[in-house]
RNA sequence: GGGGGCGUAGCUCAGUUGGUUAGAGCGCCGGCCUGUCACGCCGGAGGUCGCGGGUUCGAGUCCCGUCGCUCCCGCCA
């Protein structure tokens, strides 16, 4: 509950916080003309500040010279009242408002700024040009809306400083100018004046120096950490943004998990979505894109998933029969059942061209009949047995629509994935209120990269990798191949939205110089880029694991908004601009100088 | 880097097969109004149709280019 302010000569309430309980009062409050209604006679002001709004009433009888001061008000001017907090009448009581019950008889005004008219209203959450938002960024932040956002990322945060604190968590900052490791995402560069040609990076995340930390003894690290990566835009993803960054030593997987489902049950409970307390369940990665043809499931609607290759495995039409001989990768004909619906012919091409976007060579549609067969254009080309046995395996009923990728694993997998969610988005499918929070674990360790013919490791490089004989060095080492490893990592995943990740460490470096040669990283190279981390693992390093949040998106989510920027008091736009300060713009040639840079593009 | 959508008054938008002086709501300005809370009523001002070029007797409308916003793909270990 907010504390009333000191009492000085502006205020000494919250304008927005007076209620019945107030009537009887004097009360001096302050803030900004939200709204004027001038009766002539009478007038009424919305008076806003950051808890609210309160109405104020000026009569002609309270002083002609305050009278007149109060008709030349304007929108968004500033001003500090003082008055007569009052009971409205019973059939002036505005139960929209929540200080609707009472008003401000005003005996004093004092102007405290005048505004220029605003070029959009602030008194209406209604949805704007983001260039003029970003543009005029201070009066889009005091709509509601803004404020609504703002103040609940800041509940957040508090939740977690708060939550890890009592769990004896560490807040410990590191570097934000640190040092490029280019591996992944590419990283923002900031020149060395005082060694020229030598660059920092901007840190994407802190992960190396909170392995540090524990590396260092200090067992329970957290923070919220700002990141930068410089990759294109989303509306999920803007170059700089914040995480919940924290590691804990002496930990396995359900440690990690235990204390993270605690502090996120408490965080979720500050908005109103009403999502599923914890436990959390956990499904396989391979299970995910099984049935949901993604490693971050949206589970909220219908349209699993179902392998239907066993029923197709001697099947006449080519499309099928060379996709199901292929021996590698294997392919596989997989399949929903969309249900029964109205699906003209033009849906089924939009949704073929969608399939075909996501990699498939193309997809199959069939209506169950009433007899049991299909009506398809593949239809003549299957047996009666396997349209049977594909109809079965998919629980169809007359009417039904199936829908059918025919592929190496990962793409039908990956088409389909996309296809449902793009069934679920067109056809509503997912229903008010219903939300979703699940772990996703079993992650292989590595993805195969064709282009450069090695692993990439597919949550980050110091993950520790399991074998199925175990994850010691000697363990990995026996497996056949390091594309057999899973990682011991860890997804929280929620309505489809990856919402943070993160695994068990390497501690043991012998594991760590492992991984970085099987993703092609040499020993020189790797002592070079990572030689500070291998050396503080040969000192003593526990058993130690952690997790990131992205907190952009997960405010993103309570808030029930569409993208990260409308959390953010200053984001950028898609073109990583930011058209309130003109950032970036060219800099000058002094400065570049200094740097012992030249500049080969000519800035717009 | 690629694809889609958008760009008309301060804001949100409409604008027909290319055709008179480009419209609406809100906002703004002026007037009236003592119980409104999206106050009401009357009147008024306000336009480089993103920018540049082209086609045409004539372009907000068609074509080319360009800039910006936005969504998506690539990318994001």
């Amino acid at each position: 509950m907010r504390q009333p302010p000191r009492a000085n000569p502006y205020r000494d309430h919250w304008a927005g916080d007076l209620s019945a309980g107030d009537a009887g009062t004097h009360a001096t409050v302050a803030g900004w003309v939200n709204n004027r209604r001038d009766h002539g006679g009478l007038i009424f002001i919305d008076l806003r500040d950051r808890a609210g709004i309160v109405q104020l009433v000026l009569h002609p009888e309270n002083g002609a010279e305050l009278f007149a001061a109060a008709e030349r008000l304007r929108g968004e001017y500033v001003i500090s009242v003082a008055g007569d907090v009052v009971r409205r009448a019973a059939g002036n009581v505005n139960p929209d408002l929540a200080t609707g019950e009472i008003e401000i008889q005003v005996k004093e005004m004092t102007v405290l700024a005048e505004s220029a008219t605003p070029p959009f209203a602030i008194d209406t959450d209604a949805d704007l040009d983001e260039m003029t938002r970003l543009r005029n960024r201070t009066l889009d932040l005091r709509r509601r809306h803004m404020v609504d956002a703002l103040v609940l990322r800041h509940e957040v945060v508090r939740t977690i400083r708060e939550t890890l604190s009592e769990e004896d968590f560490l807040e410990i900052e590191t570097p934000i100018l640190t040092r490029s490791t280019p591996e992944g995402a590419r990283d923002f560069l900031v020149p060395s004046r005082l060694s020229p040609g030598n660059f920092y990076a901007l840190p994407q995340s802190p992960q190396l120096f909170k392995q540090l930390l524990m590396v260092a003894g200090y067992e329970r690290y957290f923070q919220i950490a700002r990141c930068f990566r410089d990759e294109d835009l989303r509306a999920d993803r803007q170059p700089e943004f914040t995480q919940l960054d924290l590691e804990m030593s002496f930990v396995e997987e359900d440690d990690v998990i235990d204390v993270n489902e605690r502090l996120m049950a408490k965080v979720f409970a500050l908005g109103d979505l009403g999502l599923p307390p914890p436990p959390y369940e956990r499904m396989a990665y391979d299970e995910a894109l099984l049935r949901f043809g993604s490693d971050r499931p949206d589970r909220r609607f219908g349209l699993e998933i179902t392998d239907v290759s066993e029923h197709l495995s001697g099947s006449q039409f080519k499309v099928f029969a060379s996709v199901l001989n292929r021996s590698h990768p294997p392919g596989v004909v997989r399949a929903i059942n969309a249900g029964t619906r109205e699906v003209a012919r033009k849906e089924l091409d939009d949704l073929t061209e969608i399939a075909k976007r996501a990699g498939a060579g193309g997809l199959v549609w069939a209506f169950v009949q009433e007899d049991g067969t299909w009506r398809s254009p593949i239809a003549k080309f299957l047996s009666g047995e396997e349209i049977a046995a594909v109809t079965g395996a998919l629980g169809a009923q007359p009417g039904d629509l199936l829908l059918a990728v025919a592929d190496k694993a990962d793409v039908a997998a990956n088409a389909l994935g996309v296809l449902r969610l793009e069934l679920a988005d067109r056809w509503s499918l997912v229903a008010d209120g219903v939300h979703d929070v699940l772990w996703v674990v079993d992650f292989p360790m590595f993805g195969y990269n064709a282009d450069e013919d090695r692993w990439d490791a597919s949550h980050h490089p110091f993950t520790a990798p399991t074998a199925p004989g175990g994850t010691s060095a000697a363990d990995l080492a026996a497996a056949e191949s390091p594309g057999i490893w899973k990682s011991r990592a860890y997804d929280l995943v929620v309505d489809g939205w990856e919402l943070g990740g993160g695994s068990i460490r390497n501690h043991d470096p012998v594991v760590q110089s492992m991984i970085f040669e099987a993703i092609g990283m040499d020993a020189d190279d790797a002592e070079k880029r990572f030689g500070f981390l291998l050396e503080a693992l040969r000192f003593g390093a526990p058993p130690h694991g952690g997790i990131a949040f992205g907190i952009d998106r997960i405010v993103t989510l309570l808030a029930g908004r569409d993208s990260i920027r409308d959390v953010i008091a200053f984001p950028k736009t898609a073109s990583g601009s930011d058209p309130l300060t003109g950032a970036p713009a060219p800099v000058d040639a002094r400065q570049l100088r200094e740097l012992g840079l030249r500049s080969t593009a000519a800035p717009r």
